[in-house]
DNA sequence: CGCCGAGTTGAACTGAATCAAGAAACGTGG
DNA sequence: CCACGTTTCTTGATTCAGTTCAACTCGGCG
């Protein structure tokens, strides 16, 4: 990335930090921000039949957005709140949009973050499709160990697909 | 688009009919080539313990790539091959990508295609998801009326995560 | 005609959901 | 620092959607 551009993409970054259990954004509002994790763990989520069904965790190093908002402009279905205590820098997307036209570079960057998130939405996918309810709890506990036991069980429960029941058992026999 | 841009992508597509049957692309090559569908459809499929999942139907208006080896450049796991005869126009990706400097506006394209495959995914995740192999049938019998009597039943039930036999029952209680 | 691929049907099995209770852990005010 | 209620987690019994395996039907077509 050029000079230029490396600093309007600066501008349109804050730092904050921010607690467990807070709400960065609820479903039925446009977003236009994006969220990188420093340290700490934050969680995309949305309603289904009154229960919350996990999305995402973006764990450390990794990013959290209204995706479907930022992709099309219109209303998220999404909520984002923080499992555990975050430091996160907040991309604010309009600033970068407005300047397309004039950062070339920026489209770039676009690119290659859905291009990402669409890389990992189709390992997700695959995790489910293809492995049971105990390879994918163990293949999230290879991956991401510390984590795990930070994250309460109907959360993690949802994002494997599986009811906090099945994970219990899952878990028991370790 | 501008009209050099237009210009640029246009010399970049070729016109082709093909046969049923005919594998436009192989996995474990590298595929730098997508395939929009003007009539007929395409399949894009791997291969799961030694049996074919089929990934994507690609309708007419639709699109078909390896897409995982054009977002990467490494080698595809993807086959595609034709289920009904069909005209594609194929876009040789490669002389996008050279241009990608030259052309701004081609990061754009990009970027809108990206996305596009990346709603599409997450719709078709959901599917899987939360609804009933019952429900999925006739989601996709909705969506493509026509196209489902022309599709082999061991295709369909593999697109639709579910075993060909009780695709078979779903489909006689009609 | 007989074979072959595609689809159907049946019976037994299984992973995971659901429903229903409890047990543990947690945090908040007294 | 304890008591209390709430949230989180565990356990058991039952049910169910969908798989697996195996046999069978049907419509070409060489």
């Amino acid at each position: 990335m050029d000079e230029r551009t490396g600093a309007l993409v600066k501008s349109a970054v804050s730092v904050s930090d921010v607690k467990r259990k807070d709400i960065l954004h609820a479903a039925g509002t446009v977003c236009r921000k994006f969220h990188f994790v420093e340290s700490g763990i934050l969680r995309v989520f949305y309603y289904k039949d009154g229960k919350e069904v996990t999305a995402w965790f973006a764990f450390k190093g990794m990013t959290a957005s209204c995706i479907d908002s930022l992709f099309t402009g219109g209303e998220t279905s999404y909520y984002i709140d923080v499992v555990e205590d975050a430091t996160i820098h907040t991309i604010h997307y309009d600033i970068i949009e407005r300047s397309f036209a004039d950062y070339p570079l920026l489209e770039r960057l676009g690119r290659l973050m859905v291009t990402e998130n669409y890389l990992l939405l189709d390992q997700r996918m695959k995790m489910i499709v293809f492995h049971s309810a105990e390879e994918r709890y163990n293949n999230l506990l290879r991956a991401e160990p510390l984590a795990l036991q930070k994250i309460p069980l109907n959360y993690l429960a949802s994002y494997l697909n599986v009811t906090q029941e099945t994970l219990s058992r899952i878990r028991r026999q370790k």
